[in-house]
DNA sequence: CATATGACTATTGTGCACAATTTAATTGTG
DNA sequence: CACAATTAAATTGTGCACAATAGTCATATG
């Protein structure tokens, strides 16, 4: 049993809430979430439908796999989000002719026109003046991203050298 | 509508999500998520269960409220989060005696033996070694997640400056 | 051509996350 | 004491997020 005799907290203990690296990000994403609801609720969007359609206006058309790809996203969670987004006439999903196990996701007119709308939100959101340093962050939360994704792309492919019991 | 004619993203768009800031942190959330899932699975614990864990092996003995106020949660989500905790035997939840509003959460024996199985989790995550410039990374997180923090905490407070049509 | 293998999406079930509402207990004020 | 205002937690309803599974199509190989 662990349970410290001072029931105080020690300065090298790892398990501080106060040493995670994944606590802030975690808390920083609720937080940020929490502020772009009101704003993108406007435009009758959610933070990862908006993710979505910033996507899509730099490329009008995807595939499910593409988008999941560059949000890091799998299709189970894209799928419902995509049909609620269809059923808000933004995009429409279709079979691809050439290879019919993709779908493939087009803006409509509507779609297209909310980009004017939605221009404003990151400017709404920094509220006219970025804190020092935001690039740096960005820069170095990429960075981040970079290696969590390999680390976990490395899970399911693996091309040949997979041990049979490697965790079900 | 803005269609644009190359169809191709201009340098200076601010809907580029390359120029998003918001975007890497909830992709480094997700994945982190991911990442800690396996691991904290063989505990029994999610990711968000985990970080409850954490306070509580700090402090032994918080209320909802309080955890809520440390893990930026509300109580629509550690509710059902720690009822489904106290099933799993790891904590108890009472009403204060004091102020029956509260309710108090305790680690149970059990959720004190499980500390010593966790206490690895962060050096597991890490995976030995870690990249380049964490630290300054998580401070530069902690700063923004206070910023942040400040900016949502001020919808509900405002003692008494707070205009009849302040949104709703 | 037959079938094995891999790729892609959809489905199912669990667990957050939050807004809005409800219920109950405490505090403040006459 | 009565009673309005405040605070704390629980409840309800919607929307992610992911693991695991299933189903469908495409391609390689015999």
């Amino acid at each position: 049993m662990s349970r410290p005799v001072t029931a105080q907290a020690q300065e090298d203990d790892p398990l501080l809430l106060d040493r995670q690296v994944c606590f802030p990000l975690y808390a920083a994403t609720n937080l940020l979430n929490r502020l772009y609801g009101p704003v993108l609720g406007k435009l009758g969007l959610t933070y990862p439908q908006y993710l979505v359609m910033l996507v899509l206006w730099e490329r009008e058309v995807q595939t499910v796999g593409e988008l999941g790809a560059l949000l890091y996203l799998d299709s189970g969670t894209l799928t419902p989000l995509l049909k609620r987004m269809e059923t808000a006439g933004l995009v429409v999903r279709a079979r691809d002719p050439i290879d019919e196990r993709r779908v493939v996701v087009t803006l409509t007119d509507q779609g297209w026109m909310l980009r004017d709308r939605a221009v404003h939100v990151p400017e709404t959101m920094s509220g006219g003046y970025a804190p020092e340093g935001l690039d740096e962050l960005r820069e170095s939360v990429r960075t981040l991203v970079t290696i969590l994704a390999q680390r976990d792309g490395k899970r399911p492919a693996s091309p040949r050298a997979l041990s049979p019991d490697e965790r079900r």
